[in-house]
DNA sequence: ACACTTGTGTCCAATTCTTAGACACTTTAG
DNA sequence: CTAAAGTGTCTAAGAATTGGACACAAGTGT
């Protein structure tokens, strides 16, 4: 059940009683702010699992500027705290604007209850999860190398080592089952 | 000028000669298919810098099902050929999905030429971008360091190195600065 | 056809990194 | 307050990385 701390920031009272009340049951503790202003602050107090904050803030303002401002604010000073964006006002570039701003997800009002649990609980996984360093690099080094079109010697300049140590990283591991990529470009036909 | 080729993906012929007309000026060549039937076999052999995908395909069906699936299909087969989504219903739900899908940019129909150009642009410098592996293994231990607020032992551990080694990295780079990250969970108040 | 450049596969010896283990000391939690 | 967990530091063994070198395969231009 409970999956941590939720921060939610909204200007409409009601909403945030409404999702409170929504969230309660899955989440060990609700937070809510109607401004974003003290919003860094209580962030750093209560380091929430994720933060769930309305794009419109100012009455009359919403353009949605407000929100993305937010965001932005939010997002520098806590990059690994996954934000969920809310908005009445569904608007395609905006939305697409701010998952680019580093939004975890973003749904729009009226919304669903199980859906914005399931959105919530999502970006507390996905935020959570912790890739080794091998790994890490394993996955790196095959997508350099083959933006290089297999060109070792400028893969390994490129990756900042050396063409020794590049070649015996790809021998070492021929095909460790890739996170999500299913490459080699010039394989069909 | 020339920044590449371009695939567009389109079974409106009409869209298709004026998306080519728009985006000859900027890109070296601009290929196009009024089917995404045989995408990954044109993909594979030119080699596109970016691909623009319309998302509504065989007539009557526009959830978009269709193109998200060719989306996901091109994206698995070559994750580091960015795909820009294109859709005349724009509709949120749709948008966000697909950038989490691996979409690089969502735009909607009608567009407007310029942005069309400079969102494609976009894409393609942002796939382009080649981290050294230094840089990369730095920022993701300084992130995972983090998120075990600063516990050496534990962060080693998920990394999936020893405590030392983790402790030397530390102490080598220490405070390398981070590409878009300004970190330090509790230093605000 | 002929030199030239570029990249591969492979080896080496010197250097650097990583590791497990150990130790005294400081926090943290019960 | 004790016990557990973490830190900073050290050592010696083992592993990885490095620049350099060499023969060889393609691809370039003339």
């Amino acid at each position: 059940m409970k999956h941590g701390t939720i921060l939610v920031i909204d200007d409409n009272a009601a909403i945030l009683t409404a999702v409170k009340i929504c969230l309660s049951s899955t989440f060990g503790k609700v937070l809510t702010l109607t401004s974003p202003d003290k919003a860094l602050v209580t962030i750093a107090q209560e380091n929430p699992a994720a933060i769930l904050l309305d794009m419109n803030f100012s009455l009359g303002v919403n353009s949605g500027q407000e929100g993305m401002m937010w965001l932005s604010a939010i997002h520098r000073k806590f990059p690994d705290i996954p934000i969920v964006l809310m908005t009445a006002y569904a608007d395609v570039k905006l939305a697409v604007r701010a998952l680019k701003n580093g939004a975890a997800d973003f749904v729009t009002k009226p919304w669903d209850n199980d859906e914005l649990i399931r959105v919530l609980k999502d970006a507390i996984d996905k935020a959570g999860e912790i890739v080794p360093l091998d790994q890490l690099e394993s996955e790196h080094v095959r997508k350099v190398l083959n933006k290089c079109d297999g060109n070792m010697k400028r893969a390994a300049d490129l990756l900042g080592i050396s063409r020794q140590t590049l070649y015996n990283k790809v021998k070492a591991s021929p095909l460790p089952p890739l996170r999500g990529e299913g490459k080699l470009r010039g394989e069909e036909e």
